[in-house]
DNA sequence: CGTTCTCTTGACTCATCTCAAATCTGGTGG
DNA sequence: CCACCAGATTTGAGATGAGTCAAGAGAACG
């Protein structure tokens, strides 16, 4: 694995595109300050790995563009993607000094990042990134619960169905676009990335996006890019509660 | 479902059993004084229905004693478990209308729950409830994460083994013991419910329990109690790291 | 244009599920 | 105290979805 050294560069937070959603994001201009004074940024190449399970915890920062993956590794090589990091998406404890996951730049990321010890001062000084934290914390709760119905009780081709919806809306929403029939997207994982994140082999994954393309479910460009013809037909196939259920 | 009224009594903060580890661990006696004034004490019998999936939330409080569960349902009846709350867990959301799941009361469970209004306004005020609600929040994604490499990677033997450790050493925990060989406990848990927190069938988990049983690795005493004669023996069949890996 | 990596496809195996029946357990009323 | 019942659990037999192993087809890269 050919480790690069991250490269670092400088951008000020009032014209950050994440500004309104990360942990920062219920800050004032004077806490702001105080942020900016201890930030640095810091951009990895796509397979670079940003922290290893286990050992201890150097980064605590923010993805302001790009995806990172968390994931954990059994003894004998299985492994599981346990989280998708998104921009605004917050990596790193607080008040602890290791990671129980392996951090991997799935693309290009690049984080903005605190030094930890300021970071820490600055949470016991103030309530608002606590605040905004918590928030986070508990939307990726509900993520890891939604996920573990998927792993626990859907089938192979509900899975992948599941992810290309997940995709499909988050891509939308990070262009302010409605999802809809014909949207089309490109994959930012790897088939390997794909089957560690639904708890598959790659081969069942290439097998199922191959049934779910001749069943005219999706039409594939190349081996990235996707289109959605019908997304109401894509939900069919995901397994998830029809009717909406509770809508979010 | 013969859904009982929960029964209502009293009690006072400080000789509560997880006065030390819920969600008012943190409060000074002024803070835990407000608390007490807002407070009541409900109890649920086994089975019954605590909060539905989409319902607006009404109950806001601490697990004191017995086990509840969250839980998924698809909408073709496919039941996933996402959450184990054991003394001390907190149940709901502050700040937020409806919860995603259903919550069950697996055995017969008290609560210390909280009048949601005055709650979220104490939590607006001071900090020390939000901190706790943060780092009891942060376990729960740590605890879904060790769970969904279970459920997206372990084999069905894995899984019960696991889950065998998980309730060894939160018993032990409860009792203030050392985990060891000999260990005896009782599933606070029926085989569906095993099932639906592992992602397998019924009819998997009793043969995969009287697998280990004819292997030596547990010793079942009628259909709820266990002992484990050789802790280190199950842990091999739990699948995770032999040498401990990431000791938490 | 090879080289190398990723992805797809095929053939076969096997773990887990499904359907079905037998057995056990705890609770109830006689 | 016992017989009986309903629900929970176990066990069996067969079906099947996903994994494994192996090979071939595309893409990416120098």
């Amino acid at each position: 694995m050919p480790q690069t050294a991250p490269t670092r560069t400088a951008q000020s937070c009032p014209q950050c595109p994440i500004r309104h959603s990360a942990v920062c994001s219920l800050c004032g201009p004077s806490e702001l300050a105080e942020l900016d004074a201890i930030k640095t940024y810091q951009t990895f190449q796509a397979g670079d790995v940003i922290a290893w399970a286990g050992e201890p915890q150097t980064i605590v920062g923010s993805v302001v563009s790009g995806v990172a993956t968390l994931s954990r590794t059994l003894a004998d090589g299985r492994r599981q993607m346990v989280g998708l990091l998104l921009p605004s998406d917050f990596i790193g404890r607080s008040r602890t000094q290791v990671a129980p996951y392996d951090v991997t730049a799935a693309t290009e990321v690049t984080l903005c990042t605190f030094r930890k010890r300021a970071f820490d001062e600055m949470l016991d000084r103030t309530m608002h990134i606590e605040r905004r934290l918590l928030q986070m914390t508990l939307d990726e709760l509900d993520a890891a619960r939604e996920w573990m119905l998927l792993l626990g009780r859907k089938t192979a081709r509900e899975k992948i169905a599941s992810l290309l919806v997940i995709v499909a809306r988050r891509d939308a929403a990070l262009h302010r676009r409605e999802v809809g029939n014909g949207v089309s997207f490109r994959l930012p994982l790897t088939r390997e990335a794909m089957a560690d994140y639904l708890g598959l082999t790659i081969e069942t994954v290439s097998r199922q996006i191959s049934a779910l393309r001749k069943a005219g479910v999706v039409e594939m460009h190349g081996t990235r890019d996707v289109t959605i013809p019908d997304f109401g037909r894509l939900l069919d196939e995901s397994g998830d509660d029809a009717d909406g259920g509770i809508v979010s």
